[in-house]
DNA sequence: TATAATAGTTCTTGCTTGTAACTAATTTTC
DNA sequence: GAAAATTAGTTACAAGCAAGAACTATTATA
């Protein structure tokens, strides 16, 4: 196993001189900081794009996956999103209100709601799945399609691996 | 260019057949996405490593940054951990009580502090460097040093890309 | 010398996130 | 079949974090 760390710990004290290494070299032996670094820079990029269609990262997942799977319920999707039930009740709300979802009751169960994009839910999410695409693509644009399918590829890895 | 939305979309409609495709593929052609949660995997992780010396991520990196650069300021380090000045106060305030960083006055600019590392900090860091390292390394036991490499590399590139 | 700019700080505000508790409906257990 | 436990959705609340305005002391600029 390499030790990245101790590695980096080296060539940053050796580089006390000043100009050649970037100021966080110390830090980028860890995975985390990497991945963070890049995950603001297309969080904010994401954020703009989405914008204009007065939707936030969270509820685009969320309108996404409801398209992608009719009849979902909250709990499944708070599963699969990684969230609290609760936090996605305030979303759900703002997404109904604004008739881009309906709760649908569930009549074999009826705690449940199935949860289903309307018309003018599905028609936003296409605007605004490519107006994200155009922007992602914009940042992604010195990376070729390997690179970026093996980038896709090793994050997926690196999350399994919890 | 490749058209990723499009064909997650086109794969998540033919799969309604539920049983194939992951429940979230849809959001899987946006970087983002895979950025985020893998992000979040490595994040908790990494929190968890460091709770054991009383540190948080954010307070373990300022730390890391001042031993890797003695005598940095704290607007500097502000801006190369890209948070505000304001909201790195209270952590250099803990840090300097717990005796792990010092701030000197410069003399030849009254208004700056230089911070700098005690032993103490520098001993602790060491150790919280370690064990960060560890946990990250049983998280990526899965992944070749090549294919390490190549992921540091291709997230830097697409920071870069901004 | 007056004005502007900078470093550090304080205070406030909003946002996000997690937790606990509640209602209604269903399932399990005895 | 009734009582107890569980589940879906919801509400309210509290903690933590990030961003911004405004203040003091000091230095640079005009």
């Amino acid at each position: 196993m390499q030790d990245r760390h101790k590695a980096a710990v080296r060539a940053t004290s050796a580089d006390m001189s000043e100009g050649g290494a970037d100021t966080d070299d110390i830090m980028r032996s860890f995975i985390g900081y990497s991945l963070k670094r890049a995950y603001l820079v297309v969080h904010r990029v994401a954020q703009g794009a989405l914008q204009p269609f007065d939707l936030k990262i969270r509820s685009f997942s969320a309108l996404s996956l409801i398209v992608g799977r009719p009849g979902i319920t909250l709990t499944e999707l708070a599963e699969v999103l990684q969230v609290e039930r609760s936090n996605l009740v305030l979303i759900m709300d703002e997404l109904e209100q604004r008739d881009l979802i309906a709760r649908v009751r569930d009549p074999k169960d009826r705690r449940r709601y199935s949860l289903h994009a309307t018309i003018r839910g599905r028609r936003l999410l296409e605007k605004a799945s490519a107006a994200t695409s155009a922007e992602e693509g914009r940042l992604t644009a010195n990376l070729t399609d390997d690179e970026l399918d093996t980038l896709l590829k090793l994050l997926r890895k690196l999350e399994t691996g919890a």
